[in-house]
DNA sequence: TGTGTAAGTAAGTGACTACTTGCATTTTGG
DNA sequence: CCAAAATGCAAGTAGTCACTTACTTACACA
């Protein structure tokens, strides 16, 4: 089990660096510092190999996670942001390896698509809860603002590597993106301005 | 000519579809419709052909530009947006596959970052002449929300096709993020906030 | 009509690719 | 301690890759 993990690392970290086809058994092998044929012999192919390699992978994915009842929206979002900039920017490289194989091998695209589909619903999910709890009280579109912040974020961590020089700070960046999306939102310094609307989840919390 | 053209099309196309180690000579040599040795006589190598394209797509980059001196913010900053999106949605195969190959061909992506560097100085300038001219009243960080606007662009571009349930309304999304960020700046239905200052450009264009 | 240039055809080179077979060796678990 | 499983080694297969050489054909221009 040890040495299944090693190669499944091993292949991991060499797909990330060359891609599908530029991750060839020969390098694998020689990065995970086993014989060639054991490649073959535990995964059958280098196709299933990698495959495995990108489910071992997303395993080890987890960011803060959004309360259900937003209290301080500023700091509960942008710790979120903080974590998921710090997740997308430690996988840039698997992420711009994966994406680029959509046209050819859609189903890998497909697995690694599940992270940010997810995060995406949670992120929804928290923004329709600020306006339910009163933090906004304008109309908006939470898939827009949604799709804002983590287009935000994601572009920083997939681009900044390329071109330092157009983004903010990297420390600062997450909190940056947040609160523009706060204040584009109309959230400011955490204060209502509604009441909370009675629903049911919100009436068992009170009692 | 002619064929020089359309050899530097189809590599492009292929470049697109399959990466850099995915376009063989053969296939771009197919694509093109002419014999692969051609392909050696006029560029030399698989390399240089391939950069060649690469430069020759350049040829059709053009936005919408962006006033130096804002009259209607949103209605200007939308147009903006709009062929931004629309190129990066139409260069989308092409932009992932350069992103991918930083890794081992950092001069390709280098290339490729010119464009969007340049529409980032000019997004800068744009946000900077906002403030300038009364738009803007607050502080904030033009580096910043340039990041935040091309960023959901980016991602939209690049991401629809991975995940379209996560993005708002396609013809629509250039729109939704330009209004959000020109919120988050204060930005107002076009109403100025203060006069404009005076500078020299200004002042020479107001006498 | 002759000449230069761009293109095609045929054949092949050496290096690399994923993957296989047969056999010896090491590791591991009951 | 011993059997079984996992791993290593040597060699090889069929295919693909970028790229080359030698020779032929089509066409423009003078």
């Amino acid at each position: 089990m040890k040495r299944r993990d090693e190669i499944l690392a091993a292949a991991a970290h060499v797909f990330a660096q060359h891609g599908f086809r530029g991750s060839t058994t020969r390098r694998i092998a020689d990065t995970a510092g086993v014989n060639e044929i054991t490649l073959f012999r535990q995964f059958g192919s280098k196709e299933e190999l990698i495959r495995q390699a990108m489910h071992y992978c997303s395993q080890f994915v987890g960011f803060t996670p959004l309360p259900d009842v937003p209290v301080e929206p500023e700091s509960e979002l942008t710790a979120w942001s903080e974590s998921f900039i710090a997740y997308l920017r430690l996988q840039s490289s698997m992420i711009r390896k994966t994406m680029s194989e959509i046209e050819e091998r859609p189903e890998m695209s497909e697995m690694a698509s599940s992270v940010p589909r997810q995060a995406s619903a949670d992120l929804c999910r928290y923004l329709l809860a600020l306006k339910r709890e009163g933090f906004i009280t304008e109309k908006f579109d939470a898939r827009a603002a949604a799709a804002m912040l983590m287009g935000s974020i994601f572009a920083d961590a997939v681009g900044r590597g390329m071109m330092p020089d157009v983004y903010p700070q990297a420390d600062k960046a997450a909190h940056m993106y947040t609160q523009l999306v706060l204040r584009a939102l109309g959230v400011e310094n955490g204060s209502r301005k509604t009441s909370p609307k009675q629903t049911r989840r919100t009436k068992q919390l009170s009692n």
